[in-house]
RNA sequence: CGCGGGGUGGAGCAGUCUGGUAGCUCGCCGGGCUCAUAACCCGGAGGUCGCGGGUUCAAAUCCCGCCCCCGCUACCA
């Protein structure tokens, strides 16, 4: 495991709130980057605003607003979010910013010219979706998607990147690093794509709202050209340095832009003669009730409500564990009230509260000073073993079941060793060994859980007594745990139990 | 049309490669315990493994055909 870890997220697009959606992808994230620091690597966390396009200076002017206001009020909102789920980014970059148009245009310098045609792109364009439409896609002589808007008959000589001529250079990527993009699925269809061959790409627009094309100014930089470069912006790219976080370790995104990362970016990268990622995460998509999220159709939940629901650390923990990491994945209310309480409210937290105040009742709230090794040590360490190899893997959902799998062997444990009979009876060594134990399996647990809940493992590691933070750099502690003396709080429940209708 | 993924008790999933008692979590029912957030532990009920054929002593698992759902199919954040 290397020292250094840079993962991203996708950057988000400034035309609306922050929703479930894109909560998910950044809780996802967070979860990796903070099981990375607990492991003791150096992380870079970057997230970041998609910030140009006709869309969003046209939003801005249907608001009234200047476009940079428009955005940076986007932005607020949006890291307004993430600060209420605790998002750990290092870094945002919004695509507006100075350091960034100077990123974007030393790419472009450094790409050969060779690389770059002038060509004329023509078709159906729909503004609402901003995009170039095939004219089989239309209905009615409009976009499906924007049946109120017009669609425009467009042409405009605009600059192509020649995609194609890095193909073969991308299926070599493949083959050496077959992980290149995960889940394995994602990987066959975009190698698929690639070896049916690359159609080359517009990547300039006559649209003032943009970063100027380095060697035409009468042009804008378009789309993927303006926004992948955003993960070398983080770096400081071009100053000296930025070797020290790229290439990216992983970049996390949604399966719909798949293509984009796997492909584009990388033949990007290879025409600037600069290092590719070293990974590409295609995350689960998730559905609502099982259709698809939906405004028109009011299929939707708004960040707001799921927060309010149990509070953010819960939502993070449902969001983690209903929709694999891997794979789509469903949200409800039923299901999200479900595994609150029996996973949160009767599992971690109730074990929780059975181990504090028996420690509390039994021992005078001291954890007991003790070093034998118990079955539940034993069983704890495997099931570490496997949280960690899940994790290693970016298994978020697998990582968080194998940590449960603690919590089930602990409350196992507390009927086989019953403790309040060995107080009864006197048996104060047994009494203290167990008790010891079961504070050890709770300070496990709860550090396991740390990359998912960080402001509830937090709570409960205070609760135990124990000093410093339940996260970064406390792998060793997961494996040796030492608390002996401690002194505990049992508090209140941590995850009160909810009533269901 | 093509490529890929999927269809397993009420819900969500594992098992399919390497045929041989169909497993896990939640929910439901019964019992136990009393440290705990009416939580916890044990036991139980509940399944034509999408449909139809075939191979085999034996198929969720292998072969053939079909149905249904989802993703990709190129400039669509």
């Amino acid at each position: 495991m290397g020292s250094k870890f840079y993962i991203t997220t996708a950057i988000d697009y400034s035309n609306g709130d922050p929703h479930l959606g894109h909560a998910y992808e950044k809780i996802g994230a967070d979860c990796i980057a903070r099981y990375r620091r607990l492991r003791g690597q150096r992380v870079y966390f970057v997230i970041g605003m998609d910030e140009h396009g006709q869309k969003v200076a046209q939003s801005a002017e249907a608001a009234g607003l200047e476009t940079q206001d428009w955005v940076d009020d986007i932005a607020a909102r949006f890291q307004s979010a993430w600060a209420e789920l605790t998002i750990s980014h290092t870094d945002l970059i919004r695509t507006t910013e100075q350091r960034h148009r100077r990123t974007v245009e030393e790419l472009i310098n450094r790409i050969d010219n060779e690389h770059f045609f002038e060509g004329t792109y023509a078709g159906y364009y729909c503004i609402g979706c901003e995009a170039f439409k095939q004219e089989r896609e239309l209905v009615d002589g409009h976009c499906p998607q924007h049946p109120a808007r017009e669609i425009k008959w467009v042409e405009e000589p605009n600059y192509f990147f020649r995609q194609s001529a890095f193909a073969q250079q991308l299926l070599d990527l493949y083959d050496r690093s077959p992980d290149f993009l995960r889940p394995a699925s994602k990987m066959n269809e975009i190698r698929n794509v690639v070896a049916d061959g690359l159609q080359d790409i517009s990547v300039s627009r006559r649209v003032p709202w943009g970063i100027p094309w380095p060697r035409d100014p009468a042009h804008t930089v378009y789309v993927w050209f303006d926004a992948l470069p955003n993960y070398l912006t983080a770096t400081g790219f071009p100053e000296a340095g930025f070797e020290e976080m790229w290439p990216a370790d992983l970049h996390v995104i949604g399966p719909d832009i798949a293509r984009f990362h796997a492909a584009l970016w990388p033949a990007m990268l290879m025409a600037a003669k600069l290092p590719v990622p070293k990974g590409v995460w295609a995350h689960g998509w998730m559905t609502f009730s099982g259709s698809r999220f939906s405004k028109s159709e009011g299929v939707t939940v708004t960040l707001r409500e799921a927060i309010d629901r149990h509070g953010p650390d819960p939502l993070r923990y449902f969001l983690l564990r209903e929709v694999p990491w891997d794979a789509d994945g469903n949200f409800s209310w039923d299901r999200f009230d479900g595994r609150y309480n029996s996973e949160l409210a009767d599992g971690y937290g109730n074990l929780a509260s059975r181990v504090l105040a028996m420690i509390e009742r039994f021992h005078s709230g001291t954890v007991p000073e003790t070093g034998e090794t118990m079955s539940l040590d034993t069983e704890g360490t495997a099931i570490i073993e496997a949280y960690a190899n899940a994790m290693d893997q970016n298994l978020l959902h697998v990582g968080g079941q194998e940590a449960w799998q603690l919590v089930s062997r602990a409350n196992g444990f507390v009927e086989e060793s019953a403790p309040w009979n060995l107080a009864k009876s006197g048996e104060h060594d047994r009494l203290a060994a167990v008790l010891a134990a079961l504070a050890r399996a709770v300070a496990r647990i709860t550090i396991m859980a740390a990359p998912f809940m960080p402001t509830k493992a937090q709570q409960v590691w205070d609760a135990l007594g124990l000093s410093g933070a339940a996260s970064d750099g406390q792998w060793s502690f997961l494996l040796q745990p030492k608390l002996g003396g401690a002194k505990v709080t049992k508090g209140e429940p941590v995850f009160p139990k909810i009533s269901r209708s």
